[in-house]
DNA sequence: CTCGTTCCTGGCCGAATGGCTAGGCTGGCG
DNA sequence: CGCCAGCCTAGCCATTCGGCCAGGAACGAG
């Protein structure tokens, strides 16, 4: 196992942690992904900072250690096989290190949500009462999910500003926001539009 | 560790097969939930069966083997903690085991697919150069996404608007981007935050 | 010590935004 | 026919937004 930090006293921690564990052996740190190679480790255990993770060249599955959940979907995206947050025990680490070196996926809990179909909130929900919006509000929608400007909206659609504000202003109300960036946001979430 | 199957024989071949692992106790062996209190298991081991898995009585984190895809999504959404193909080695039952009892949730490579926000488009990108934002830009970045305006940013975060102002210009910058909204559709995209 | 970076504050200004009211045009329906 | 819904246009107005310039406090690196 070989672990990555840019703070070396993070590595060293990780490490003295992991020192005692049954079955693990940490064959070296790093700062970063480059030179790993030399270690030839089964596994790598990355502490992530705010830079874009990037385990491309990297062959070993990676287990990150992330700090907040935007971190946890981008590392997961880059392709890392293993999310555990930054406090996790060491008992964890190591469960979860093991596991990674036998080719399994292991999460914190907590990101394992969106895997769960979902009985759906029972009670909450209460909002989406959520008047139709028409087909030209769609299309409005759509450009207003692409960042556009009334103006630009007026001029994408061939009518005046004004009309685009008209739309906008509809599309606020029926989706119960106050802003095109809430607009946006709520839509995403109902699936109206695409990011 | 308490094993569960509607087959007797399955029953002990995985019993025999884990007797061996290092840290794992096999207490018992059921053919269903009932009664399982007895055992009082840290994990459960669950072959899973045809019928519809029902774990709503029990405790401990529950290890589910499953021979197909649908098994598998009915298992997670009704709480299974970790998911597994049913011709797994005896060495990643172990250590996913192990993994469960820390309360790690852990998946065969395949299931884990739906956590994967997307396989990036494979050709174009061209776009990240992104510098990294600050902790302080990214509590803005955050609130932005939630819609809130400059003002009700500044007050959550306690500094004057111009500060506010301040932050979202220069994360507009970072993004490469010129409205509040086009930077939340960006930052999703990035997985800077969650919607 | 100076330098550079990050974070915070301020003022100024033009443009964009959102709320309001008030039209006109079309086509479907009773 | 009148009525209504959806669509487009228009003006007014307060607020917000985003760009620009300038400065201060804190901290680590040189």
């Amino acid at each position: 196992m070989l672990i990555f930090s840019e703070d070396p006293w993070a590595r060293a921690g990780l490490a003295a942690a992991l020192r005692g564990e049954a079955g693990l052996e940490v064959v070296g740190q790093l700062g970063g992904p480059d030179g790993w190679q030399a270690y030839a480790p089964d596994v790598v255990l990355w502490e992530a900072g705010e830079s874009r993770p990037d385990l491309e060249a990297l062959e070993p599955p990676v287990l990150a250690l992330v700090g907040h959940e935007a971190q946890a979907t981008a590392w997961l995206a880059a392709g890392a096989r293993g999310v555990l947050w930054r406090d996790s025990e060491p008992e964890a680490l190591s469960a979860a290190l093991r596991a990674l070196a036998q080719g399994l996926v292991v999460l914190a809990p907590d990101l394992a949500e969106p895997l769960r179909p979902g009985p759906r909130d029972p009670e909450g929900e209460a909002e989406p009462p959520l008047e139709p919006l028409t087909e030209r509000e769609l299309e409005v929608l759509r450009l207003l999910a692409a960042g556009l400007s009334n103006k630009a909206i007026a001029r994408r659609l061939e009518f005046s500003e004004h009309t685009a504000k008209f739309h906008v202003a509809s599309i606020l109300g029926k989706l119960g926001v106050q802003s095109r960036t809430e607009a946006v946001v709520r839509a995403a979430r109902l699936g109206l539009v695409m990011l």
